[in-house]
DNA sequence: GTATTGACCGTAG
DNA sequence: TCTACGGCCAATA
């Protein structure tokens, strides 16, 4: 009952690594979206720490960019995986870190998961 | 316990 | 249209 507006912070991470692993082949969404579906919107910078440390987990951490469409957290990814590569290999196309379409192949959580 | 940073977003000039 | 600044929360030093 403390947090009835937020989950635990346990709950946050784990709901963004779920949802991230819940963005379809061949969609991209933004921090602000995850974060406003678990009711943290004004907390979007939380999203990227989490993510940050979803790089040592199994998650599609390369579907999630920022408002722009801009790979920001490419650089946090390993060489030998560039994000655009794995964008690319799920029929995205990047154009200068930058996904083409990106209005198009966004996908809002708190849109498709609350159908 | 305080200060700084961070894979951001929105608004104002 | 482009640039600059603030806010908001959490983790790290």
């Amino acid at each position: 009952m403390e947090n009835p507006s937020k989950f635990n912070r346990e709950n946050f991470y784990k709901d963004v690594y779920e949802v991230v692993k819940l963005i379809p082949r061949g969609r991209v969404t933004n921090y602000g979206a995850i974060a406003k579906y678990l009711g943290t919107a004004k907390s979007s910078r939380m999203v990227g720490y989490a993510l940050n440390q979803s790089f040592h987990i199994d998650i599609p951490a390369h579907r999630v960019v920022n408002r722009n469409g801009l790979l920001t957290g490419k650089h946090h990814f390993p060489e030998e995986k560039p994000m655009q590569t794995s964008l690319e290999a799920e029929g995205i196309r990047v154009e200068n870190d930058q996904v083409v379409d990106f209005k198009k192949l966004f996908w809002d959580p708190s849109v498709e998961l609350s159908l």
